[in-house]
RNA sequence: GCCGGCGUAGCUCAGCUGGUGGAGCGCCGGGCUGUUAACCCGGGGGUCGGUGGUUCGAAUCCACCCGCCGGCGCCA
């Protein structure tokens, strides 16, 4: 390796201490014949002061004209300095230029979103973006040490597929050598199938939604966190929704801490310790009402909604029970209520809204097919989702959540754009 | 898809009762040995989103189109 040290490290080396660092040029203040360079790197930022005279000749004078983002590596002595950001310096004995800068970095502050999201590729250097990245990261190995310690097996799905999930015209739509195949909104079904070998499993991959919604909380492209258990019940469903939830968010106060802090963000993890409130779709309308909306059995809440009802929690809540007309036809009515499914959804509390969405599965042959035919749709279409009751079936349930949504309401981003690397929105493909 | 907003220098914006396009920042040049995305002096930089129309004359008025932003519906 060309690198040894990382930033984080050399502010941590005992003064006098020598250190080589490579790293990137975030900017530069300049006075006459000393020179302050802010250098950053993938653990952060430290002040590396150049003296002339203290620098092999010419070196001074050709760092000066250095743009800013070129990469440099730095050789040095460590000196504490109440003048320095973070109390530690890197004073400069020898520069070198590894990748220059070859045109003024477009980034800067006071820079608005459009400019921003046309050069995110330069944008995610900030360390903002880096902070938040780093973030995603500690929750995903969070989900993943939960589901390696309860049993999970983790499974990979396909992405090309041919029929819908839900039916929906929410399909990107693709040309597959001649033959019509859409891209993945869940992996759900597939995940059904595997249950019957695996029995507990999960996967992490994106999720395609071609929905034109322009809003905060939606992107086209989205990291989906699925799992389906064999012989889980609603009720064994949210414990493990909850319990799993609550080991994300600790996850990431561990790991994270230190980003959590460059953002700004108290997240205490005590907000997601279960239990989590439940509360009916039934009752849910009665708040509703209680508070003026004009909502009728069977409405799905529309975001207006959802933002009051959030308003009534301090932590994640559950929604159970919903009107079987407002759910996907694969949600098992509830026999001591026909009028309602055994599915719920999670939503996050202070208006971030829903985040997890899943429930208990049909898994008799006969009343799938009742189901799908209420629904509109041909079971022909659904052919080997329907195998999967004929042979064995046992009583399953599920549930998906959005990644980018967890971060959105953990991080309580601005925008859900703002926890992915490269959004994929409605007007953004590129870059 | 619906409603609203915006599009002028590299960036952020002003200019909009029609009369030869401006500022701040950045950039370039010069100065400065303790700055905190420093400071001081000087300089270059434009198809005013596009097309058409009204007019002697349009960044400015009108029509259409394109792009993006914000919100709604839909959802994770």
């Amino acid at each position: 390796m060309l690198k040894k040290l990382y930033v984080e490290d050399v502010k941590k080396l005992p003064e006098g201490s020598e250190a080589t660092l490579l790293g990137w040029v975030r900017s530069k203040r300049s006075h006459g014949g000393l020179l302050f360079i802010d250098l950053r790197d993938s653990t952060g930022i430290i002040q590396v002061t150049i003296r002339r005279g203290e620098v092999p000749d010419g070196s001074f004078e050709y760092v000066a004209r250095l743009r800013r983002e070129s990469a440099i590596k730095v050789s040095g002595v460590v000196k504490h300095d109440p003048r320095a950001p973070d109390g530690v310096e890197l004073r400069c004995r020898s520069i070198e230029v590894i990748g220059e800068s070859l045109d003024d970095f477009p980034i800067r502050k006071g820079i608005k979103i459009k400019f921003l999201l046309d050069n995110r590729h330069l944008h995610i250097r900030s360390p903002r973006v880096t902070a938040i990245m780093k973030i995603r990261a500690a929750l995903l190995k969070a989900a993943r040490r939960w589901f390696e310690e309860n049993g999970f097996i983790e499974i990979n799905c396909p992405s090309f597929i041919t029929a819908a999930v839900e039916g929906g015209a929410t399909l990107f739509k693709l040309d597959y050598f001649g033959r019509e195949a859409y891209l993945t909104q869940s992996s759900q079904f597939y995940q059904e199938a595997a249950i019957y070998s695996l029995e507990k499993v999960y996967s992490i991959q994106p999720s395609f939604r071609a929905e034109l919604s322009r809003t905060r909380r939606h992107l086209t492209e989205f990291w989906h966190l699925e799992a389906e258990i064999a012989y889980a019940e609603l009720e064994d469903l949210l414990e493990v929704i909850e319990n799993l939830f609550y080991a994300m968010v600790e996850g990431v106060c561990e790991q994270a801490e230190k980003e959590l802090n460059l953002l700004g963000v108290k997240l205490d993890p005590d907000v997601a310790k279960p239990p989590y409130p439940r509360i009916t779709y039934a009752e849910a309308l009665e708040i509703l009402r209680r508070k003026g909306f004009d909502v009728k059995w069977g409405d799905d809440f529309g975001a207006d909604e959802e933002r009051e009802l959030s308003k009534e929690f301090e932590k994640p809540f559950f929604v159970t029970h919903w009107a079987r007309e407002s759910k996907a036809f694969y949600h098992m009515p509830d026999p001591a209520d026909p009028r309602v499914c055994k599915n719920a959804d999670l939503l996050t509390p202070g208006g971030y809204g829903e985040v997890v969405g899943g429930g208990q599965r049909i898994h008799d042959y006969n009343q799938l097919i009742e189901r799908i035919r209420e629904a509109g749709l041909n079971p022909e279409d659904y052919k080997w989702y329907l195998d999967l009751r004929k042979y064995g079936s046992v009583p399953h349930s599920g549930f998906g959540l959005g990644i980018e949504r967890m971060l959105w309401w953990m991080l309580k981003l601005p925008h859900i754009r703002d926890a992915c690397l490269f959004p994929r929105t409605p007007a953004r493909v590129y870059p």
